[in-house]
RNA sequence: GGCGGGGUAGCCAAGUGGUAAGGCACGGCUCUGCAAAAGCUGUAUUCGUCGGUUCGAUUCCGACCCUCGCCUCCA
């Protein structure tokens, strides 16, 4: 079975077959580093995770780029505002995007582009050129330069907006007044008294890129001319997508990408996520002030299907935390009989056919949901049965985890247990072989005090975090 | 106003023209020195509302209600 994409283009599924057999070139709209990525921001990224680790799962090599918008609007007031360099003002923020990437073990592209890198605004000038000399864009008397959406016809086509329904209400900003069509886009900005010392030099004179053709320049510089797939959220579409389709196809005569994935937005609590509506998250607010782990707000954000809404909740952050605790006992059992296992050859026959929905699932669209049931239903399946589970059945099972955990990315982290904590465990298992319930007891409520649960089960005793 | 999503048990959510996956929560049971944990198990005559097509619709069509996104730099 192919795999299938809905793509926002023809807006169908369409089976996926990339340019190069084998290898996927993928372009993934990353952050404005002005400020703390929130969680929605973190939606998007975490789908693109999925996306590029069930290609890897299905035996693709895939070549991702995510950019970082280091100058825009934001950014320029930002480092304004605190009176420091663009590069000083937006350093921190990029660190602590990577910070987040980890703790939500998104794994790394291979290029993280920043806007601001000098081979990256002299591709851009160059696009920008180009587009000029075929007449697709043109100078404004400020110095400014403006992509004709005109000289395009098949602009809109990704958004399925009709140019001319786009004018109507339309205001026209006053500092913009010298485009031809109100729908036209700047590819390069002229300086403003506004931008300090933010700008490079351009055959246009002082100034800065736009931001849609920072990702066509670093797109088709780091991908080549097409790409295979291009993820962004929904509000990408338009203008953005649109407008990276419009310059970078006037400039390379080609089909720009070949594959279009949008996520769709969350909400949190039921209700749109703001800052005045007080259900405004950065992944720091909930990791750092509210105690989630990373890991369990990766299970929150992954488990719904990318194109579906996805209401955010601290019920579903609980219940992120629950469904991985029964992933993380089933492992645990599982590994233990595995140990014990003699022989390599290890494929539970009546299995195979669970074991393999879950990459089917996925295979549909990304199905999360339907792949994370089959997962559930694997566990319980053998749970059921786990008496008669034989050690190269379990080493079987393990196999199979290990793939799936290699798309999911929710392997339990196995914690250090400190040498203090070890040796009370140990004191303790003395007390219960004799039968010293009340020692037993307080050395529990010890183990408690110092940040560890002992659970007490048929073969001895259980550690997890408290 | 235009375009596009979504409304399925207490919560989060799959899904299909033929009679509702999975997770959480809750109840029952097993296990257990106690406790907790863990495991098994039960729980939607019903899929926003009203019509229509059909032998049969949650699934197709129409209308309506609610909600979210985009409509020029917001994932």
């Amino acid at each position: 079975m192919p795999i299938r994409f809905f793509n926002t283009f023809s807006r169908q599924l369409e089976d996926f077959v990339p340019l190069e057999p084998g290898i996927v070139r993928l372009y993934t709209c990353g952050p404005t580093v002005y400020n703390f990525a929130h969680i929605g921001n973190f939606r998007a990224y975490v789908f693109e995770d999925l996306l590029q680790r069930h290609l890897e799962y299905r035996g693709y090599r895939v070549l991702r780029v995510m950019n970082l918008t280091d100058v825009d609007d934001k950014t320029i007031r930002g480092c304004r505002a605190a009176g420091i360099p663009l590069a000083e003002f937006t350093k921190p923020f990029k660190d602590a995007f990577f910070e987040d990437l980890d703790a939500l073990r998104i794994k790394r592209a291979q290029h993280f582009p920043e806007a601001t890198a000098a081979d990256h605004i002299a591709r851009m000038i160059s696009m920008i050129e180009t587009l000029v000399e075929k007449g697709h864009a043109y100078r404004a008397e400020d110095g400014s330069v403006y992509f004709r959406i005109r000289s395009f016809p098949a602009y809109g086509q990704l958004a399925h907006i009709v140019l001319d329904e786009l004018q109507a209400g339309v205001r026209i900003r006053s500092d913009e007044y010298e485009k031809e069509n109100v729908g036209d886009f700047a590819l390069w900005k002229a300086w403003d008294p506004a931008d300090g010392d933010v700008w490079w030099e351009s055959p246009w004179g002082r100034g800065r890129p736009g931001w849609h053709i920072e990702c066509s320049a670093m797109s088709t510089g780091l991908l080549g001319p097409q790409l295979d797939i291009h993820c962004g959220g929904e509000d990408n579409i338009f203008p953005h997508h649109e407008a990276e389709i419009a310059q970078s196809e006037c400039v390379t005569e080609l089909q720009f990408s070949r594959y279009w994935l949008h996520c769709k937005h969350l909400q949190v609590e039921g209700a749109k996520m703001a800052k005045s509506a007080g259900n405004f998250f950065t992944l720091r607010d909930l990791t750092k002030e509210k105690g989630w782990s990373g890991r369990e707000v990766r299970y929150a954000l992954l488990s719904v299907k990318y194109r579906e809404p996805l209401n955010f909740t601290m019920e579903g952050l609980g219940a992120a935390r629950s469904a991985l605790g029964r992933i993380d006992e089933w492992t645990r059992k599982i590994r233990e009989i595995a140990d014990s296992a003699n022989s390599a050859d290890a494929d539970p026959p009546h299995m195979r056919s669970n074991l393999a929905a879950f990459g089917q699932a996925l295979d549909d669209d990304l199905n999360i949901s339907a792949a994370l049931a089959s997962v559930f239903d694997v566990i319980r399946e053998t749970n059921r049965r786990i008496e008669e589970i034989s050690p190269n059945e379990a080493k079987g099972l393990m196999t199979w985890l290990d793939g799936v955990q290699s798309v999911l990315g929710l392997t339990s982290e196995e914690s250090e247990i400190p040498q203090q904590v070890r040796d009370l465990v140990a004191q303790r298992e003395q007390a219960r072989l004799e039968k010293d319930w009340k020692t037993s007891d307080v050395l529990r409520d010890k183990i408690q005090t110092l940040g560890w649960t002992i659970k007490d089960s048929k073969n001895g005793q259980k550690l997890t975090r408290a």
